[in-house]
DNA sequence: GGAACCATAACGCTGCGTTACGGTGG
DNA sequence: TCCACCGTAACGCAGCGTTATGGTTC
């Protein structure tokens, strides 16, 4: 039995215009196209190829994939193959929907609580060449006096300025190191050291300079953190950006 | 501090085309624009505004959505709804990515047992007249008989035929309904009845005219139907298609 | 003769990446 | 003068939906 496209469509459940796009990728060619009037003929056995492309397409299969293993040419290997890669895109898409879900439910909360949501996004830096002094406070305002004594010794370039934390209040002691970059022309040496802060991917958000909202800050970025497979590498950064401090948590997955 | 857009793509972590696709979206705006170079000046301010326009995107927003959510005419209400809105749909993401990970599993369980996996996909009918003859029988090859009987009274016209099958042997009796499409037409009554299969959603793979096939994909449709929320919704049907049975399960949701 | 069906061709959608071509800044 | 940087403009991607225009079948 023949089924003209219009007739086929509706028995397929799929539009005229599908078809016709799948007849021109070649994924599902018409039984016979007659050749004055170029009018595409089906038969019933298509409905089944057609069922096929549908259900894997289902699955998350592009028409690329699905033209692949459907092909002549295929073996049951490379039909396997698929399912494996399918599989595991719907595992990775499964566990980001569930981040997504947990990450907008904690952003409701903040929301009913009558507080701003904090984005966190991540981002990858290369490395910068800073100068830099590293000394343990008392307080955290302590940590302004270095910054100060490092500004007097470089020149600053209007680059990156900021400061790293290795120890902070709750590990019972703060140890910091104020930073600024310079460029690549070796400069004198002075009190200060010279390093490179390392490429490293990272979980940034902003805060204004205040220490209430760095303390919301720093606790959404360990909560993001928390809902991916990633873990602190390395020292805390905070860069001066004008009137915002934008809080950046160095990251190595697993 | 200004920069231009080369080091601010940097600073943001993105790239230079996508920052002046949003600037021509309107989405994030140069704080400042060279009149006559047309150089595009960003502030650190707007690190920020980034951030959050990747935030969103990172929970599934579209750029229309974070324009809007934005823009300074948004309220909290507003932005509050949007979250709801991504909430939803990372669940139904969610829960989708979890049915395509559960069925490619039984696919390659199948696979595995060296049997061809089953395309299982959904598909809206319309309604359909059809001429028919209810029947109970002892065995299903004694339906035959009731095709014959329903095929000489009905001037079969290459529309759809089939079964309607109201009880199986598992229930304990065998009733089932043999059926021809007619046309609009009123066609004399005879000892067939008149009726109008009702429009349906159905679950439908093929199977060969094979008591052992057939098994196989009523078992598959099961499943299919197990992992997501719908219920049987009257009788299943099967098409005659060719050498090819379209074994159809009307369904409902919930 | 008109309604329903078929055909091809070309543009639209998202969110940018990718040339191509030419002006600027240091 | 060179080279890195900036600009606009236009096409490409997937998977079709949506006209626009014209032939075919009943």
């Amino acid at each position: 039995v023949q089924y003209r496209i219009g007739e086929f469509s509706k028995l397929g459940g799929i539009s005229i215009k599908t078809l016709r796009f799948y007849d021109q990728l070649g994924l599902l060619r018409p039984a016979a196209v007659d050749v004055r009037t170029q009018y595409r003929f089906y038969d019933s056995g298509q409905l089944r190829e057609l069922a096929t492309i549908r259900a894997l397409k289902d699955l998350g299969a592009s028409l690329d994939d699905i033209k692949l293993a459907l092909g002549k040419t295929a073996s049951r290997q490379e039909r396997r193959k698929l399912l494996d890669r399918l599989r595991h895109r719907a595992e990775c898409s499964r566990t980001a929907a569930q981040r997504t879900l947990l990450w907008i439910d904690g952003a409701l909360g903040e929301l009913s609580a009558g507080e701003r949501a904090v984005p966190v996004v991540l981002k990858q830096r290369s490395s910068v060449r800073v100068a830099s002094i590293r000394a343990q406070v008392i307080c955290y305002a302590d940590m302004r006096q270095v910054e100060q004594d490092l500004r007097r010794a470089v020149p600053l370039a209007g680059g990156l300025q900021g400061v790293l934390w290795h120890r902070c209040a709750a590990s019972g002691s703060i140890e910091g190191e104020p930073f600024v970059e310079i460029s690549d022309r070796a400069p004198r040496r002075g009190t200060y050291t010279l390093t490179e802060l390392p490429s490293a991917t990272m979980a940034i958000a902003y805060c204004e300079p205040d220490d209430l909202d760095a303390e919301r800050v720093y606790g959404a970025i360990d909560r993001w953190i928390g809902l991916r497979d990633y873990r602190l590498a390395g020292p805390k950064r905070e860069i001066y950006l004008g009137q915002l401090l934008e809080i950046q948590f160095p990251l190595k997955p697993a």
